[in-house]
DNA sequence: ATAATATTTAGACATTTGCCTAAATATACA
DNA sequence: TGTATATTTAGGCAAATGTCTAAATATTAT
């Protein structure tokens, strides 16, 4: 859970994952999208991965990152409890 | 958004949270829940109060705490979208 | 084998974060 | 008025974070 809200909090990597969820991309056309250079994006990468927020896959030179929706799901469910404590009235 | 993930990424105001889910708290009541300073607490309370996840209502020398649901629903959205993906088979 | 391309790893640096102690503010009570 | 209680504000400090440049690794093409 903990390394879950680290890897949302900070809008690059939501804006990463925002991008995944149209379409698989390699590394460096993520980073060609921000101004940042490779290896930060490298790092926010890293960190999305350890999360399992994110799935990496080499094919050749390049590697495809992919997103992972299941994870979101315990984030979801955390959420959850705090917005379905509507009372009958 | 930014702020609000901030303020969720930390273990203890994310504890604080599912406690005045349960009832309203006092800031003295809160910490005492806790083995950090109160000032470290009120710390806490403040970012929280920043990103509108809770309220604070002083009666006399107490502030009492509480939590504010809505604002939920807003990471809810957010996070919803990543897991809504599911296509039919 | 060498060069070009894709990506990561390593190391440095400024900023932010979370914690602490000490002091300030505000209310209640004797 | 003076003292105790509840909470916050201020200032300091170590650790974590996000960024960068330079170098390393891996793959592809000449």
């Amino acid at each position: 859970m903990n390394i879950l809200f680290k890897a949302l909090n900070d809008g690059t990597r939501r804006e990463i994952l925002e991008m995944l969820k149209e379409q698989d991309m390699t590394a460096g056309d993520i980073a060609d999208r921000f101004n940042i250079t490779k290896p930060s994006i490298s790092h926010h990468l890293d960190l999305l991965k350890q999360a399992e927020l994110v799935t990496a896959v080499k094919e050749g030179q390049f590697i495809y990152y992919s997103l992972n929706t299941t994870v979101m799901d315990e984030v979801l469910k955390w959420v959850v409890q705090f917005t379905k404590t509507k009372k009958k009235s």
